[in-house]
DNA sequence: GCCCACATTTTACAAATGTTAAAAAATAGA
DNA sequence: TCTATTTTTTAACATTTGTAAAATGTGGGC
């Protein structure tokens, strides 16, 4: 595993021996940009960590797609919806960039985590960071018009403003790209 | 604790043991209407399970208050920023009825975790299922518009719907007061 | 029963965002 | 480089939602 992944705050929780036995278990995988990853209408059976390159979770409706989540460096990919209740999920995952992962079949990680107690505390804090910051994007929603969420996008997501399609991000704050458009437009 | 709270969702995935070791900590308090249970300025230190009652969690703006969840009986009260970053958080947690909790503090809760794999990955249960609940309503918010919002509310909210003041309601649902008396007038 | 405090609805108007279509700009491939 | 495709912007108009204030409804205490 790379040195950079081992650093991110979401492994220096985990002790060396835990990592060392998560690494055990996990394959390098390489898909180029465009990749589907993760499929909404299948029970997807793989956890991902993503080493290099941008993903995108979407959900499809009648005329739309909306993109929910993006993924970067250091994060985890995963159907949710697999993961915890083995049916098919309800987000799509695309990778935005050619990309390498770490993939973990979610038998092997369910195995680890009812084996290593510290490997089940990472889970936990994994899906609760996601929690935390899947809520105050709600919150945020109601609290902020879509103007001041670009803005506070810009500044925190510096990387994704160069690298992502601006039809994504749109959808991602919660707005249609015309819209996005007359923010952008605006704020020059 | 009550039969009915065992055969909880929640806790029907928990062997036998490893319900009474943490029954063995948990605390039955009352606590009246109007409850502030969590205040978001503050490190709060404990985890509470709902026995009887309702709850709201909401964040407070510069004008106004934004309800971002309910919680009825079986569910878990929570800092998340404090039981996570043992920082204050962003959500205050108010009691909309008197309200039966099971109380634990965070310190034993940890040392739980920390002893039990059986409750480890309860805990991470509890988040994961937390978290696609609210990444539905994310999505929800771009899907749907705030009729549809509320006629699905409604469907999958009955007792809430009777018990909770409308204007909870109206930013649980992301939009005014106003427009949700609209909503409903239309609706007749 | 009456009054008070609070919740909800209604109204009129303003602002924000969506829709559709088209033009302009950027990008990828041959 | 040139073309084809996709992305982004712009425009005009429709719709939804917000704001502020007044009117109405509701429940509890005296």
């Amino acid at each position: 595993m790379q040195e950079k992944l081992k650093n991110t705050e979401l492994f220096t929780a985990l002790g060396d021996d835990a990592l060392s036995l998560l690494a055990n278990y996990f394959k390098v995988v390489n898909h180029k940009k465009g990749t589907i990853l993760i499929h909404a209408e299948k029970v997807e059976p793989y956890f991902y960590i993503l080493e290099t390159g941008i993903a995108r979770a979407y959900s499809i409706g009648e005329n739309q797609q909306i993109t929910f989540w993006f993924g970067q460096a250091g994060d985890v990919l995963l159907s949710y919806n697999s993961y915890i209740n083995n049916k098919p999920g309800y987000e799509n995952i695309e990778l935005l960039e050619d990309s390498v992962l770490y993939q973990i079949h979610l038998r092997d990680l369910f195995e680890l985590y009812n084996e290593h107690l510290p490997l089940a505390n990472w889970g936990r804090k994994i899906a609760e960071r996601e929690l935390i910051a899947t809520e105050k994007r709600l919150i945020d929603r109601s609290f902020k018009d879509a103007t001041e969420r670009y803005r506070d996008f810009i500044v925190q997501s510096p990387d994704l403003i160069k690298r992502v399609a601006l039809k994504h991000i749109a959808s991602y704050l919660g707005v249609t790209q015309v819209t996005l458009s007359r923010i952008r437009a605006a704020c020059k």
